[in-house]
DNA sequence: AAGCATACCACAAACGTTTGCGGGAATAAT
DNA sequence: ATTATTCCCGCAAACGTTTGTGGTATGCTT
């Protein structure tokens, strides 16, 4: 506590002033090259660290970057975090991670965290409930950047990376009709949200080129049980005609699966199935589930690249989208 | 940026001292309440935060904690720190999450940045290679609390908080034995690590003590690839006379799985299942695999909790262990 | 010898907050 | 009327750093 090197004990040490070791310190052309040396041999030996309050307060801003994610929970902003680490970390800053369970309250919460500490920068995935952007604007003014990834707002004036969801989509109805896969049960989540809408949009626009809508079969699952329902019920109605399930999410696959291994069905003999994910779950069953995989950790690479740009002046705004990569499995 | 509220624009608005609009907004009883009333009007008016910066520069300390896991993509570490996460922001703290890669040079690095950053405390669970604990106890002379979880040192002189591994592994054996589930086949992970060395104990102390121990089969996994060869290998040699199988960790259930899906045995009539998990994996199957639930959740909930009484003076250093509970499922 | 550039260094202000101390005015006690 | 007490409030130092400005030698040019 009491022997933690200052800028002040050096340049007592050594009888020269506080602001001649600061320029020492990085290399300043003021300061003659022996008195450098004796400089920083002095403060290696006394383990000096430069104080992290008094730098930032000087400089009126910190070397954190925050993340603003609904929930940490979720392996694909798991790898979304872990791809942003790695990057910040080789460039000196470090990472506050918060979560805003799901809550635009917290959110808006979390957001007055970073003002607060004026974090460098904030990567925020947006609640599904977050309805108005006022926090985010307010960030604007106080000078801080800010990207939105994967759960992106609407509004054009923002900055935001994306999954091609879109592209996603049409990606796994293509490999399904070229796998010669019809009739489909395709199982999407949340018809409100813009990624169900877009995946599905994909999905059908391909079916349509293709002639195929007409054995295309679309229903929509919010949790795990409510696909193991569709699933049972759309196969005992349609008497076990589907040739493959179509699944947008893990969870979704997950329900699927269990609804198969009801219904006493083994993949992917009696259906196939094709889900779209960020990598983990899919491996972990036999077989293993073949799906179109939407990294989370790219994405994160490319924010954080994106983050780099705008705060070194490239203003414009604009989106970018990542692609997507098929991992194909046992089950199709 | 300009326009942020500062104590010296509420004084200078107000006509008062800087530091009377300071105390004011501390409720300081040397302040008179009309005054107060004031001063805490124009504060909210101008939407006026302390200066984080300078608060820290003048309290010598920040109101963050930092968390050191070797890796965050572990359901259980993110159940870890869900937690404490949920606990420091209700108490006004925040999050700093850094990972070590399960790399002890990175680890020691992530280290001095909690020194630079003056954290508030530090939860580490350490790396499976961390040899030395000198960067450790460095951190003690700054006073810089320490609460190690999940996997702790050895050293007798560190707080730490564990699972009870010992009864965990205990728990497990009798749950098998009082369904009469001998013989039985137990995929252990690392044979090195300490956590599998206490979890084998409690299982076979249990099984020696009910006399079954010829009943036990023991072998090592260190991965999940690895269980799946045992798994086939050790029923096709025993000529699947094992009624059930025990695996230490989510990731050789996942193996044992998989080898048990190519023998074409089904659970949990061909064999049962019962495993050690964090409780996120063994419901995605089915039928839902039983398992003995150690609940990373509860260990950041003790963890937290030991932090704020080693933070409030009472530093006496001590050990903790944290009980499993059992969740049925289908596989038992 | 006078002028001038160069190299090196110190002074001091500023960032925004907290807090010990002291002082003046009003009230209460003697 | 004098002293003691209470109630408010301001002064100023401190936390550790960065940086503009200015100053003093020294060497160099005419």
């Amino acid at each position: 506590m009491k022997n933690t090197a200052t800028l002040k004990k050096i340049s007592d040490h050594l009888s020269i002033s506080i602001s001649t070791v600061s320029r020492a310190l990085k290399d300043h052309p003021d300061v003659a090259p022996e008195t450098k040396r004796r400089v920083k041999e002095l403060a290696a030996m006394l383990d000096y660290e430069p104080n992290a309050f008094a730098v930032n307060l000087r400089k009126k801003h910190s070397n954190v970057f925050a993340v603003v994610v609904p929930e940490i929970s979720n392996y694909f902003y798991h790898s979304f975090i872990q791809a942003v680490e790695e990057d910040a970390r080789r460039m000196g800053y470090t990472l506050m991670i918060l979560q805003s369970m799901n809550d635009p309250d917290v959110e808006e919460q979390n957001l007055r965290l970073c003002r607060h500490n004026h974090v460098a920068g904030i990567f925020v995935a947006l609640t599904s409930r977050t309805a108005h952007m006022q926090p985010f604007k307010k960030l604007e003014t106080v000078d801080i950047p800010l990207v939105f990834f994967d759960k992106v707002p609407a509004d054009e004036t923002f900055n935001k990376v994306s999954v091609a969801d879109y592209d996603t989509g049409r990606q796994a109805a293509e490999l399904l009709l070229k796998h010669r896969k019809a009739p489909v049960l395709a199982i999407f989540g949340n018809a409100q949200l813009s990624i169900t809408q877009r995946r599905e949009k994909g999905f059908t626009d391909v079916c349509r080129e293709a002639g195929t809508l007409s054995k295309l079969t679309i229903c929509y699952a919010e949790h795990a049980d409510e696909a193991v329902r569709h699933t049972v019920q759309y196969f005992q109605i349609h008497g076990k005609a589907f040739a493959s399930v179509f699944s947008m999410s893990d969870e979704i696959m997950c329900g699927v699966l269990k609804g198969l291994n009801q219904l006493q069905m083994k993949l992917p003999d009696d259906a196939a199935l094709l889900t779209i994910s960020n990598g983990f779950l899919p491996t972990l069953f036999s077989p293993e589930i073949a799906f179109v995989k939407t990294s989370g950790y790219d994405l994160g690479k490319l924010s954080f690249s994106r983050m780099m740009e705008i705060m070194s002046g490239k203003t414009f705004v604009r989106e970018n989208f990542l692609a997507s990569t098929y991992m194909p499995g046992g089950s199709l």
